[in-house]
DNA sequence: TGGCTCCAGTGGTCTAACAACCTTACATTT
DNA sequence: AAATGTAAGGTTGTTAGACCACTGGAGCCA
């Protein structure tokens, strides 16, 4: 089997050399872009590619346009929600229970590795995470971003790039409906004390414990999700 | 708190009307839109705007544009997920022996899957490859086709699409040292057989026995991999 | 100071046209 | 009959140029 020849679109190539000029820090959260007639020549490129790019740009909300004032890039760091609010209608019920089949299968072996490999800096984040993740139960939102660091932790020493790349990977697909798993009455202490569990089988070393308190924690979930509100489904 | 004055824009008009039409099932997942200009029309605005809906719908992986052939609505989240993943893995890339232990764990539970869910078009599929892979021990690189073809096939009988897409990324990580795995004296046959053995299990329904061939199998290629030339490791 | 007009800059939208590409059907060659 | 080449029609990709609507500021005037 060949390569499969791929022939970039016009408004592919101009957002690419855009993410580039965010990475290379060229441009900055909150500055003002230059003006779509000047970048559309500068480029050599019509107009309405420019636009169909910066359109694609304000889908993920990464930048803001206001009219007759110009193109602002996003001052927030999190532009991900935007999506998320996007694409959740698409993500059924069905393929959540998927989504969460994929993370027993590969985040109770991360659990595993990562009781086996885990240094002290890597039991130090964890706790760290823990104890805020326990000053904030009662928040729902701030709860989940330290709940989602929490398994990047795990996967983080595991040490392993792939899984780890997978795991981020399907936690942003996960992310739009994580909230409503979260925000059920109970589960945010339910949830840290699982948590807390597959924390402690880490740091005894103790790989078939740390394995088994991941499977616990996200059997919980799976539960959770088939016990969802219909109207959730689509 | 006084008023959210809203003027929106002709694109997100048109992206709500879009979402609408997903929502309401009139816009099945699959299925072709109609053509931009019969959008442009119906909805009595240019195609510039209509690019710029479809644009930003593109640009977080829910419909897929195909040149010449028309618009189409993503399947299912797949897409989405292969967009995150991708994105991901251009950056990172992991050792070799780091992909062969994501292999191990995810394929063995691939294994594992199919052989509770293959259905007998799956298992026909798989036989076919499988005797073709053994016309082919003698020829590498056909051999080396049919062999992904062959893992592939058991991550689609697993039916979650998730993993499936996860193989997919993996494999293509892969496939550039496979080549040399492979062509090692006496490893086609080998590598059949091995082959052979996880096809029967999954025939058998047996998941145990399934997810112990495909590891028996994955610890070969480890064992090939670790006694390769250091400067290929990488 | 406050308000006013005017204006240059900017994004929003449209039109019409051509290019690049895919599929299908048909004709040609072998 | 099978393989190959060709033409046509439909579809997205891209462009140029034009006009509109909105914003901010400069400068004028009471």
């Amino acid at each position: 089997m060949l390569k499969p020849v791929k022939k970039k679109t016009l408004p592919e190539e101009i957002i690419e050399q855009f993410k580039q000029q965010i990475i290379s820090g060229n441009w900055k959260p909150g500055d003002r872009l230059p003006p779509e007639r000047e970048l559309s020549e500068s480029l050599g490129v019509s107009r309405t590619s420019v636009r169909e790019a910066l359109s694609a740009f304000t889908a993920i909300g990464l930048i803001e346009v206001r009219v007759g004032e110009g193109t602002f890039l996003a001052s927030d760091i999190a532009p991900l929600y935007k999506r998320e609010l996007s694409s959740k209608f698409l993500v059924k019920r069905g393929s959540l229970l998927e989504v969460v089949e994929a993370r027993k299968i590969v985040e109770t072996q991360l659990a595993y590795l990562a009781a086996l490999r885990a240094t002290d800096e890597d039991l130090n984040k964890m706790e760290k995470i823990l104890d805020n993740m326990g000053k904030r139960i009662a928040s729902q939102s701030s709860f989940m971003e330290y709940d989602v660091a929490f398994h990047f932790a795990i996967a983080c020493a595991a040490r392993n790039t792939i899984l780890l790349e997978t795991i981020n990977a399907i936690a942003e697909l996960f992310r739009s409906v994580h909230r409503e798993v979260v925000e059920l009455p109970g589960m945010p202490q339910l949830s840290y004390s699982l948590h807390n569990q597959i924390y402690e089988a880490i740091k005894k070393g103790s790989c078939a414990e740390a394995q088994e308190a991941m499977m616990k924690h996200l059997s919980v979930v799976e539960d959770r999700i088939k016990n969802m509100p219909l109207d959730d489904k689509l």
